[in-house]
Parts: C-alpha cells; structure tokens; sequence
DNA sequence: TGTACATCAGTGAACGCGCGTTCACTGATGTAC
DNA sequence: TGTACATCAGTGAACGCGCGTTCACTGATGTAC
C-alpha cells in the first residue's frame, strides 16, 4: 500500500475537558470561580473565537500556570460554564414540570404556561455572563456540543415520560421529533432575542408559545397516519 | 484621565472579507473555485476552527501566496461559501414563491407546500459541501453574521410584501417576528436533519411543515390582541 | 498556643509550534504588430 | 503566422506574533503535636 499524501489527510485530536484538579482551599476555589466569570465576561465581549487562555489570565490578574492547575484548556472553561447554564435550565424545565406546566387543558392554557417558560429560559440565560456565546459554542463546537447533547436528552427522557400517555396516537418516534422540534424552537427563540436587541422579547416569547402549543394542540388529535383537525 | 489597565482592555478588530483581486484568466479562475472547493471539502472533515489558510493550501496543492492573491484570511473563504449557499436558499425561496407556496388555502395544502420547500432547503444545503459548518459559522462568527442577516432580510422582505394583506388583524411588527421565527425555525431543522443521522428526515421536515403552517394559519385568525381561535 | 512541616496555590520566565503574511522571484498566458 | 512584450498567476523561503504549555521555584494555608 502507497504511503498516503500527507496533504490529503487531515487529523482531528479532539482536546481533553476533565478538570485537571480542583481546589480544595479558600484560596483556589475562589481563584477557581473568577476564572470562569472572567472567561464568562470576556466571551460577552470579544466571543468564542478570540477567548484565549492567555486572555482570561491577563484579565483576572492571574497568570498561565495558575489557570491552568484547573483548566487544561480554554474548551474546558467553556464547558463548565455550558454545564452550569445547561443545569440551571434543565432545572426550570423541571420545576416548570412539576407544576404541571406540560400537562395543560385548553389551548389558551397551554400558551399562558409556555410562555411563563420560556420567559424564564430567557432571564436565565441572559442571567449568565456569556450566555449567548455559549448557546452558539455548544453547538458550534465539537468537543461541547456533549454538554449540549446531554442536557438535552436529560429533558427529552423525562418530558417523554409524562408526555407519552397524552398521545396515543402517536408513536414513539414521532412524539420524540416533536419534542426536540419544540426544544429547538425555544433556543432558537432565545439565541434570536439576545442577539437582537430590537426585538420586543415579550412579542417574540409569546409567539413561539403559540407556535409550540399549537403544534402539540395538534398533534394530539392528529393520528400517525395523516389527519386534520375538524374545523 | 488616568491611563487605563491594560489587562481590561479587550480590542477587537474585525478581519477584512474584501476579495483582494477577482482572477482574470483561466487558471486563476479555476484556482479560485479549486480553493473554495477544497475549502468546503476540509469544512466538512475538520469544522470551522482547525480550518485554516495554510491546511487549504495543502491540500490543494498549492502554495499560500497563491491563495492569498484572492482570499485574504480563512474568513473570506467561508463568507464566499456561505454567499453561495445561502444565494442558492434564497433563489429555491423565491421560485416556491413565484409557484404561490406561501399562498395556501386550506390547512392541509399549506402542510404539503410547505414540505416540498422544507425538503428543498435541506436538498440544497446538503449537496454544498460543509453546508453545515456554513450555517453554524454564519451564526457564530461574528463577521459572518452579515451574510446571514442580508439574505434574511432579502427574503424576508419579500415575504413580507407578499404576505401583508393576509393578515389584516397583524402589525406589522407581529407579522415580521412571526415570519423571523418560521425562519428560524426551518434552518433550525435543516441543522437538526445534517448534524444527526439517526433522525428521519422526512418525518422532520413533516413535522416542521405542521408547525409553521398551523402557526400561520391561526395567526390569519388571531387579532392584534389575543383572540383564541374558535374550537 | 505555638511552632514545624506537608501540601496547596500561584509566579516568573521561557519554549516551540503553527498560523497569517510578505518578499523578490519564475513561469504561464494572452495580445499587438 | 510568428515573435516580443505586458500582465497575470503561482513559487520558495522566510518572518514575527501569540498561543498553549512547562519548569523550577516562592509564597500561603492548614494541621499535627
């Protein structure tokens, strides 16, 4: 066999995320957390592409080494900030779960509890330094979109469970799309109001309350096979 | 005023996208399309950050000067492929427009015009090679986004022109919010479809089709304020 | 309560790599006469 | 139809910068006795 071209080949090494150690002192856990609001400040500002480790040092007023006792990378800070946004997400679709925010009657009620949802997704990720950048990172970069990916099927899993009797009519599969369809919708709708200030983010918010309830308004009348609604 | 620390200052220069010079001749033309080709092909394989000029050049087998006579950065490789595909969205778009796709009577032939253009849309993203990596790095990349947002706006006109007087009880402001989502909804899925091979593309793009359509049909129906629909 | 010691936390300085970029040059291609 | 010349197209070799990363070290902090 001929050795292969090296101008044809193109090697990918993905690079590590784990935590190279954590801090167990007042000291580090507190240098710990002002890298990462650093990193969460400066990706606000300058964006995904342009943060560097080098950067977030010069900016905390730390050097290299001391940033990277913890983080081997600047994917690595990335991620734990995805993780913490992810997580506080995942924990106002639960809570908005349990109290029945998915199980709503009427269509006009289905609206009112989504669009108390997504205003929270909202608030939550602008509450997040960054946050936009990291909505775009975790799906913009490979070794993140883990995070992303994980999060997502957290919700999914759960959201399929209590969802899975109130359509029987549909398949597995099928209500599985429509779930991410929503999800996608909503992030959508939160990537498109932080980054568009001209938006009126309440008028945006309850459009796509509309839009979702009414899909899943639908979906429970509609069978696998193709039916309209009456009307 | 004192002088400001250094360490705070996050500079942040926007690269050129200008084409240094169109080629003339033959062989540059081809060179041109050559580097663009390869360029896509390598988008595909590596993503948008491991792409750079010097990995094109390569693998195009040529040298970066060569490259550097009419691309001035990696930026302006992916702002060229980017224009392409979103020209060739653009002009599917329009032509399901002139055919009257946006002008749907009933329900269920909204659901069907809008799947043959949902099914085109994801057709011609996929037949460009690193289409994915081009609609994530129009959103992400901030000198990008300006690709993005003049072919949203182009179509988004039009649609508007197009669509206004079908909706009496909407604002313009409602109708324009209502058409940015049912745009980012379709390309939301377009992302969905490429990036995970395990879904089923038809039962997608069905799926997205009911969503915009029942949005828009009840938005026909639904005031400026907020009257239900009846059922 | 004080001191000695182990360990954690952070520094200063330097490195190699590869990216973008430039320069002076050779070779290819079209065209004027 | 051939040749001279202007211009286009691409090469080879080198550069500086800044990024990620490492090393041997100093300083801070908790704890055992």
């Amino acid at each position: 066999m001929a050795k292969r071209d090296a101008a044809s080949v193109a090697t990918v090494t993905t690079p590590s995320l784990d935590a190279k150690s954590l801090p167990t002192r007042a000291r580090g856990k507190n240098t710990y957390e002002v890298v990462l609001a650093t990193a969460g400040e400066l990706l606000a500002e300058v964006g995904f592409e342009r943060l560097t480790t080098n950067l977030v040092c010069e900016r905390a007023g730390l050097t290299p080494p001391a940033l990277y006792r913890y983080f081997p990378n600047k994917y690595a800070l990335i991620s734990e900030l995805a993780r913490r946004l992810m997580d506080a997400q995942d924990e106002a679709v639960f809570a908005w779960m349990d109290e029945g925010g998915a199980t709503a009657g009427s269509l006009e009620e289905a609206v009112e509890k989504n669009l108390r949802l997504q205003k929270q997704v909202i608030a939550i990720t602008r509450s997040h330094p960054g946050g936009l950048w990291i909505l775009r990172a975790i799906r913009a970069v490979p070794v993140l979109q883990e995070v992303r990916t994980a999060s997502r099927n957290k919700v999914l899993d759960r959201m399929f469970t209590a969802l899975r009797d109130a359509y029987p009519n549909v398949s597995d599969e099928h209500l599985r799309t429509a779930m991410r369809l929503s999800e996608q919708m909503t992030y959508a709708a939160v990537e498109m109001i932080l980054e568009d200030p001209d938006l009126d983010d309440a008028m945006v918010a309850e459009e796509v309350s509309w839009m979702v309830s009414l899909y899943y308004h639908q979906l429970a009348e509609r069978g696998s096979g193709r039916t309209l609604p009456k009307g």
